[in-house]
DNA sequence: CAACCCACCTGACTGC
DNA sequence: TGCAGTCAGGTGGGTT
């Protein structure tokens, strides 16, 4: 259920209930989700060991282990952490079961589950984070980048491909998913076609800046869903946000009645009003 | 290199 | 009720 404000939320989540408890067991499911699973190196970093620090970087949720390593959880389409009083297993699809435990207090179970399995379960070592492949290439993080209109701009020149796609990829910026990227380019006005190579500075600065507050307004929204997650089935779904395009095609634009479009663009459903970006 | 296409999976939904 | 087809919030790898 994961764009960047979902792992943020979750990743805020997990963060209330497992920082400073040792994870006293971790259970594997299965060997593999969308890539093995390096199950014995995984067991032998976390198993007896207190979680330190709780983080999100791009979608990846990272679990540190002072002095030892990192766990790394990627939810692809359809992960999800489960935080329950019990380790039994309840859903079909869990792939993983972590303890946690701390002196006086009741056991609390943290389970990974995702359908569809395009989620990741990783670790490494502190020094081998900043190298690994899943991290060395990743862009700026849009909600604490310095300069992103520029950085996006300076990125762009003479590129031909459509500016969503170019949103889209991690390499660029990261955490903006095919929801949040036609969302925020209806929000700067520009159209999702356009070569990102012919959107110019004053539409760059537009569009960081949509990123920023589409992507801030969906933290504060996914918050809400978030606030009873130790009951709730874990689905969160995206009801407390206002969407403006994604997945409203034939309605009519909020700002000027015009029917929303939707085309497909580098393999995904894109939406867009043709009135209200240019 | 840049841009595209596909695969990886299950489940929900549509139309016949 | 069933069955085929389509679609879904991601991303790495392979091909032009």
């Amino acid at each position: 259920m994961p764009e960047l404000p979902e792992v943020e939320c979750l990743t805020n989540a997990v963060r209330a209930t497992a920082l400073g408890w040792t994870v006293s067991d971790v259970r594997f499911l299965r060997q593999d989700l969308r890539a093995p699973i390096p199950t014995k190196r995984f067991k032998a970093l976390f198993t007896g060991q207190k979680l330190s620090e709780i983080s999100r970087r791009s979608k990846y949720m990272l679990w540190k282990v002072d002095g030892q390593g990192y766990g790394i959880f990627h939810l692809g389409m359809s992960g999800n952490f489960l935080m329950r009083p019990t380790g039994e297993v309840q859903m079909k699809h869990t792939h993983a079961v972590f303890t946690l435990s701390r002196p006086r207090r009741k056991d609390v179970y943290l389970h990974f589950v995702d359908p569809r399995r395009f989620g990741i379960i990783d670790c490494c070592t502190l020094t081998e984070l900043e190298d690994h492949k899943y991290f060395r290439e990743l862009g700026p993080e849009p909600l604490s980048c310095e300069n992103l209109a520029d950085h996006l701009f300076t990125r762009s020149r003479r590129r031909k491909q459509p500016i969503k796609a170019f949103l889209m990829d991690a390499k660029n910026v990261v955490g903006v998913g095919n929801i949040y990227a036609s969302e925020a380019l209806f929000r700067a006005g520009i159209r999702p076609l356009k070569a990102a190579g012919k959107v110019n500075t004053s539409a760059y600065e537009r569009l960081a800046q949509a990123v920023d507050e589409t992507l801030t307004a969906a933290i504060a929204a996914g918050g809400t869903t978030f606030r009873d997650f130790r009951n709730a089935d874990g689905n969160p779904g995206y009801f407390a946000l206002r969407l403006n395009v994604y997945d409203r095609a034939g309605a009519a634009c909020g700002q000027c009645g015009e029917k929303i479009r939707q085309v497909k663009l580098a393999g995904r459903s894109t939406f867009y009003c043709r009135r209200c970006q240019a």
